[in-house]
DNA sequence: CTGTGTGCAAACTCTTTGCATAAGT
DNA sequence: ACTTATGCAAAGAGTTTGCACACAG
């Protein structure tokens, strides 16, 4: 077996348990989906046809369930844009998104040097989990 | 007729027919919950609910329905949350947002000192339509 | 073996749509 | 009158849940 490939497995294997999920099947193959490739942005729907397609036969229930305990693990981030479904980023460390109206298409803003200023006291008793930032893009009209 | 009142209603029926609306019952009245009480972030299912309380038996499908007239009109803009519902903001300017993750509320950043530094361009024949901010709040788990 | 995970299908929530009736101009 | 809006109920999309079977430890 190509050890590199050998080596991935172990570091996805150990990710999944250190996350204190037994390492499934299912999960293992959607843990290798979701980390293999760098940062992505996926919904349920669209990891379950990958799954398909790499000859995983996973059941979206078993995706939805998945997704949010990676998430809760905090392996993932769960996107906030509108529209109906929910988006899940790879990438849980503090980045911003491109949205691109009507396609559904979120991108990470590169090298992201974008900076919140001047950021309010939280009120009472809470504290920030997290700030988002979504640039929402569309086609230029003029040009 | 309390003139103030009369006053209004006139405005409200003007930004109804300015947004190339036909003023019918139903849309004056959601217009006047949604706009006579400052800046306000609403479910369709709250609006429909208020409308109720209010004595205005409008349907819920009449509710969406308008609330996307008015949000095309430019008087509304949608909120991206995560989450399955849609909310609908009344202050259509610049402004961003908290949100409390468990309970499913949205209030304005006061005062909005907030701003974004280092913007990147957006890519090729696109531009930037708006940046939406969202500071997720969580209780807090010390003190 | 024992308990957790999975798959299926049904349930659920939010939103949209089709069509007959009602209301605005 | 003519046209657009409304209400209802049904359909649709996305997500969650309950329960029997399967698999990991």
């Amino acid at each position: 077996m190509d050890p590199l490939k050998a080596k991935d497995e172990q570091s996805i294997d150990k990710r999944v348990r250190d996350a204190g999920l037994r390492p499934t099947r299912q999960r293992l193959a959607l843990a290798s989906l979701l980390f293999a490739k760098g940062n992505r942005h996926l919904s349920a729907e669209e990891l379950h046809e990958e799954a398909q397609s790499a000859g995983v036969p996973v059941s979206l229930a078993t995706v939805y369930n998945t997704l949010h305990q990676f998430t809760e693990a905090g392996m993932l981030r769960i996107l906030a844009v509108e529209g109906a479904k929910t988006y899940f980023d790879t990438n849980t460390s503090d980045h911003h998104h491109f949205y691109i109206e009507g396609e559904n298409k979120i991108y990470d803003i590169p090298d992201t040097p974008v900076r919140v200023v001047n950021l309010p006291q939280p009120p009472e008793g809470m504290e920030i989990a997290n700030v988002d930032i979504v640039v929402r893009l569309r086609p230029r009209r003029d040009a």
